[in-house]
DNA sequence: AATACCATGTTAGAAAACCTCACATGAATA
DNA sequence: TATTCATGTGAGGTTTTCTAACATGGTATT
């Protein structure tokens, strides 16, 4: 897992963003991830935490349920593609330890603290901004 | 304001998010506020909600206390900063209206959700990647 | 046409997260 | 020593989110 997806994979924002980002309701994505199409993270309070990947997913969700294709046809569709991701991930990488969560954002903080320090505060556009691509 | 700018000026993280991500206590960003060095967005019911800029601003108020400059000297320089930009604005560009955060919020959602339609489902990477650089 | 199923709406009650305000504190400074 | 500054802490209240249950309007099946 390179440094982009650790990013991407980052449970940053409360459903409440997500409701407006993807223009679903609460009720919708709470059924979706009932049937497993996401699987947020959750905070100690088992408030759910949402990623860029669970966004993406969801405009995906809600793209394909207008084309008429059901949960099950979606959950099929996941798993091909995940499939086709693994293929793509043993053909170019070698076997890496896993990071928890916690080591996950102790490693995005010292990124963000300190990476290009020198010249963060005379720069119009802060650190932040290299963390989503 | 251009399309970059809107993004990163999005309210989307709540202040868990941001304290984790800063490292900064809530306490600290709320002072940080009531010294109007932020100024987060609020929700209708009153939660802060944070920006990828408030975010990096709030890593530049850690850095420069670190460094001993105390509230009223970050003020300035964010001052100081503002001054310099609005220049720059003035030599590049000409007057465009205003955007509401309502005008915003649409505006994000309408390029969400219709930008790169036709391969969405098939690209491992979600069309969301495109509103953070 | 009646029935069943699917995706979603709605409501209730509880718990977590967040809010403001007030007071406490330790370090630096006048 | 007294003050100021940045931050900690706690109380009490409000908002947001949670799960669970039941309701509903299409579609498909019998």
């Amino acid at each position: 897992m390179n440094g982009s997806e650790i990013r991407r994979s980052m449970p940053l924002f409360p459903i409440s963003t997500v409701m407006q980002l993807t223009e679903l309701s609460a009720r919708q994505i709470r059924y979706y991830e009932e049937h497993q199409l996401i699987s947020p993270a959750r905070t100690e309070g088992n408030r759910r935490l949402f990623s860029l990947n669970d966004i993406d997913r969801l405009l995906e969700i809600k793209d394909l349920l207008d084309q008429g294709v059901n949960m099950a046809g979606i959950k099929q569709l996941f798993l091909l593609k995940a499939q086709h991701a693994e293929e793509q991930e043993q053909q170019a990488k070698k076997a890496k330890p896993e990071l928890t969560d916690e080591e996950l954002r102790k490693h995005l903080r010292n990124e963000l603290l300190h990476a290009g320090k020198l010249n963060r505060s005379s720069l119009r556009q802060g650190d932040l901004s290299r963390f989503f691509h």
